[in-house]
DNA sequence: GCAAAAGTGTTTGGGATACACCCATGC
DNA sequence: GCATGGGTGTATCCCAAACACTTTTGC
């Protein structure tokens, strides 16, 4: 394809922010990058978007090239989140980078050496390009997505206790919640139920497994009037 | 700037969505397409994006240039919306369209021939590309955001009637409303105060003026214990 | 006085909030 | 028996929902 004389438009590329509980945190997938620029620094996956591919295609090459994650198998959620577009955000010229928020479980990033890691979100080193301000916007937009829909389905293995539920809760939105008033309100909005299985682990009453009803995505309505 | 050799980049386009009130109806602004592609369909306003320019500067300078219509003062609220990125949506080639909603008053493409107008977004005619499904989205981006924040102000004049207010929800969410119930609670948010004068028209009761405390976006809290 | 839109109140039910103790288990 | 996390109930208050008539004006 040929572009009309006068038109050179800016590099496109894409950015995953992976989120993933481990130890009742929330972390975000980055590797530690390779070249320059910002040689040296943590970033988020990513790479250039070439024509004749969705940015979705063109992410899933990337992070599997990058970082090992195969997002098509070993996530539960991914949202197109927003497209970052300054034009000095990248050194090597003007790049506008398409961003998507996935959410999973167990993911385990396939490499060797120890540059790909889940970093708890609450205590990131700085991070190359814009990429601080690209985890916040994301995790806020998964915090929001938590108080209308079952979008912590994606945050949570397939069978897991209330406690587990409430800490998911409790780690994208940065607030502690009252267990008992968590408990009434969610099993009132009729989102997940019991599977008559229990957890024991220590020395302490074991916990009822319950399991969410549906794993995509189901809207809670709002009012007015 | 050079690419590296390989890497062929999509065309990057924006789109506006720009919505207004006429008679108590939301309309969108739409252009007839002078060229091929689409050649004569009505099309979103909206053009190629360059490097070295935001996807913001981009669209105002094509908004300006194909529906006369100036972002940078005549709307009150603009938002990024989403990047559609379907690779068959553009015949000419893979065009990756970042898309804005904005929302206003008053507002006239200054063009002498009928080219350009605001349409009704609930009787549009088959649209160019896939603007029919953007509109779709914009729209209902806005209708959420009426629920919890005070966005309504940008598509109100500064002074206006609860019974206009109460119609800009109705039209933009797509249903009725009851009115007692919508003014207890619109008013029990402090968002708008009464500006002591009065609307009078017609042979009929006239209606006290309104307006808003705030002309940026004010968000309402929402609650999960 | 009548047509047309503005404006106004009450009741009911359900959900939000606040708050503290007993239960089951392993050691 | 004690330490640990799991699990539960009640009272209050406010908001959502449903619902119909009076007021002010122009003609």
């Amino acid at each position: 394809m040929q572009y009309s004389s006068p038109y050179q438009p800016p590099i496109v590329t894409v950015d995953a922010i992976i989120f993933q509980m481990l130890n009742d945190t929330l972390t975000v997938l980055v590797a530690k990058r390779t070249d320059e620029p910002f040689k040296g620094q943590w970033a988020l996956p990513g790479g250039y978007s070439a024509a004749g591919q969705t940015t979705m295609e063109a992410l899933v090459q990337k992070v599997k090239a990058k970082a090992g994650v195969d997002l098509d198998n070993e996530i539960n959620y991914i949202e197109q989140l927003y497209t970052f577009d300054t034009v000095g955000r990248d050194p090597r010229g003007h790049a506008v980078s398409i961003s998507y928020v996935a959410c999973g479980v167990d993911i385990e990033p396939t490499d060797g050496s120890h540059e790909i890691k889940f970093l708890p979100v609450d205590s990131l080193p700085h991070l190359a390009y814009d990429h601080s301000e690209i985890i916040a916007y994301a995790r806020e937009r998964i915090a929001n997505k938590l108080l209308f829909t079952n979008i912590a389905f994606s945050l949570l293995p397939e069978k897991f206790t209330l406690t587990q539920l409430q800490a998911t809760y409790e780690a994208v939105m940065g607030r502690d919640l009252d267990k008992r008033n968590f408990r009434k309100k969610f099993l009132s909005l009729n989102l997940i139920h019991e599977t008559g299985e229990t957890w024991r682990e220590g020395a302490h009453r074991p916990a009822a497994l319950y399991a969410f009803n549906n794993k995509g995505i189901e809207t809670i309505a709002r009012n007015f009037d």
